[in-house]
DNA sequence: ACACTCGCTGTAACCGATTACAGTCGGCTC
DNA sequence: GAGCCGACTGTAATCGGTTACAGCGAGTGT
């Protein structure tokens, strides 16, 4: 910049001024100066400017993981929204649980005007501590006190999802469940609980397999369904890639699906309308929670909004093949 | 900082040294400004250390769309590698072409250290006015003259797919190729003509239907596939998005795949493994492209190496069920 | 002719860290 | 006991922009 100011023959704040058309600067110099600019392919340095600006103009997004269908389509949410404000997605993820978490979200301060973070089991307490006080936040999938989120309403979804299967006429309907300490994965049990009896169904512990959200665990659970006898007709499983996983396997063993095992999932990623039979899911608007929560955090950060509220997008019951309900 | 410094009762170089144990201090004094930083919720602004440092540990990853499994997985890729090394990754996406590309490049200048583009023929010149000269560039998919580059041999890889396909005893082999200015779609659909002249088959320009990568095109395409006569007995789409496209439309009219036509895709997205029939494709390690490509962003970054290299990662044939071949 | 306004431009402070350099101090050597 | 060394700490320059403030000349009103 100095060396643009020096051969415009110029200082460095007129400089400034003509590139941002931030002051009033002399048609003539304002010419030569961004013909000089040009000429020496001068971009300006946004770090510098940042720190003066106090602002970065990204936001960040923590996920646990970026493997599947589901964080694709949050990404893409997220990066839709935060291209339209002309934002950028600084995009960090913490496999290994709360120590990687917590590296990834100091690291992310002071590079971020904002964050959207998702994680199972995410507390209040993690991001007081590491963060600095007055950071806009908006936690994805579970709400924390002191912040604003973006979830769904999980045991109302599954509890549909259930209930669908159950008005199918199924009686034993087996559930394969998420990680235990999950509370996403817990609520969409509760659902399920409460579809049951509702339906006047005995709830019966051995009907609920034990999965951890991925598709091997899907496959896994799905050897336990066909151990149990009598055999249930039906299986919900709590996630869309627990039931592909579980799909598979019941394909393997010789059932056929809607025919012989009624089978549902959880979420609607991509994949579930691809599968054959395409996947009875639980619709959850994945890309929009994702842009709704850059949303959210970008009020907060533009001063519009006192702080991130709390929003529940709405689910809805996709019926396709693999339940067998006529279509 | 200089409120820890302050309330340390030392300087705020002190603190500096203390925090990131970059020189000597006393066993005491660091204690006490551990504990005072940690009392005051002090995290390092970022942009300040960066702007010092000349450096933003972080890699932009620019691609033309978000959508799909394809760009999914190079995101994954690249994040994994960025990890690793303790980088960031600062997403963008420029979908509108050109305009939009030129001002994702120029807000990036100064945030990141290098950059990996991937865009259907990107120029050389391009870069070279929007971006700082040195920043360290790789392009995904397409070499640029004064670039690194990660690819693969597109041609070599529809060649084998074709070949495969006249193995098979197909004689009227149709393509679905990509939309015409691109430089993957080109070389995908000369090695398809390689392949036809090696099998001695004559070319036909009516077999060479126009897509342009999206399912939609494919599904189109496959319209046009039904509406020739004879009709081919085999059809290769220049991408998996299409060939899934196709396979839905071919079903939708009655046709069974391979049965009745066989049916042959390229990327081998998560997705080709989990229709039904499996897809026959090209398989192109997707998430290593996206990692490689961050690798040699930061070699050259770090100066290990003078440019990013041009590497060409291998593919193979991966034989499933949509083309018949006995597996 | 003088005071004032207004448009343009320059000087220098500032953002929040890092770090070169210099200074202090206790302990050792001779 | 003087000189030195090494461990520790502080002062201040610096990174590359933005911007408050001041200066300056030309035009305007009276």
């Amino acid at each position: 910049m100095r060396e643009v100011a020096r051969q415009a023959g110029v200082s460095v704040a007129t400089v400034s001024r003509a590139l941002n058309a931030s002051g009033p600067v002399g048609e003539e110099t304002r010419r030569r100066i961004l013909e000089t600019a040009e000429r020496l392919r001068y971009v300006p340095n946004r770090t510098a400017r940042n720190l003066k600006r106090v602002a970065t103009e990204t936001i960040g997004v923590l996920l646990p993981d970026l493997y599947g269908g589901f964080y694709s389509e949050v990404i893409r949410g997220a990066e839709r929204a935060a291209r339209a404000a002309r934002y950028h997605t600084l995009l960090a993820s913490a496999h290994d649980g709360l120590p990687e978490l917590v590296r990834a979200l100091r690291t992310l301060v002071g590079r971020v005007d904002g964050l959207v973070v998702m994680s199972p089991d995410i507390e209040a307490d993690v991001l007081r501590k590491n963060l600095p006080p007055g950071l806009p936040v908006v936690v994805l999938g579970g709400a924390v006190a002191g912040h604003g989120s973006v979830a769904i309403d999980n045991a109302a979804a599954a509890e549909a999802v259930t209930r669908h299967l159950a008005g199918l006429g199924h009686r034993r309907i087996a559930l394969v469940s998420g990680p235990a300490p999950n509370a996403d994965a817990r609520a969409r049990r509760d659902g399920y609980r409460r579809a049951l009896a509702e339906a006047d169904l005995a709830p019966d512990p051995v009907l609920e397999l034990a999965g951890d959200f991925t598709e091997a665990s899907g496959r896994a659970a799905a050897a336990s369904f066909l151990a149990l006898s009598p055999r249930p007709t039906a299986l919900f499983c709590a996630n869309d890639a627990m039931a592909v996983g579980a799909l598979q396997a019941l394909r393997d063993a010789g059932l056929r699906v809607p025919a012989d095992v009624a089978l549902a999932g959880f979420d609607d990623i991509p994949l579930a309308r691809y599968v054959t039979p395409a996947l009875t899911t639980a619709h959850v608007p994945i890309d929009e929670m994702g842009s709704q929560a850059i949303d959210a955090v970008l009020r907060a950060v533009r001063g519009d909004a006192p702080a991130p509220p709390a929003v529940t997008l709405p689910t809805r019951l996709v019926v396709r093949e693999s339940c067998g309900a006529r279509l």
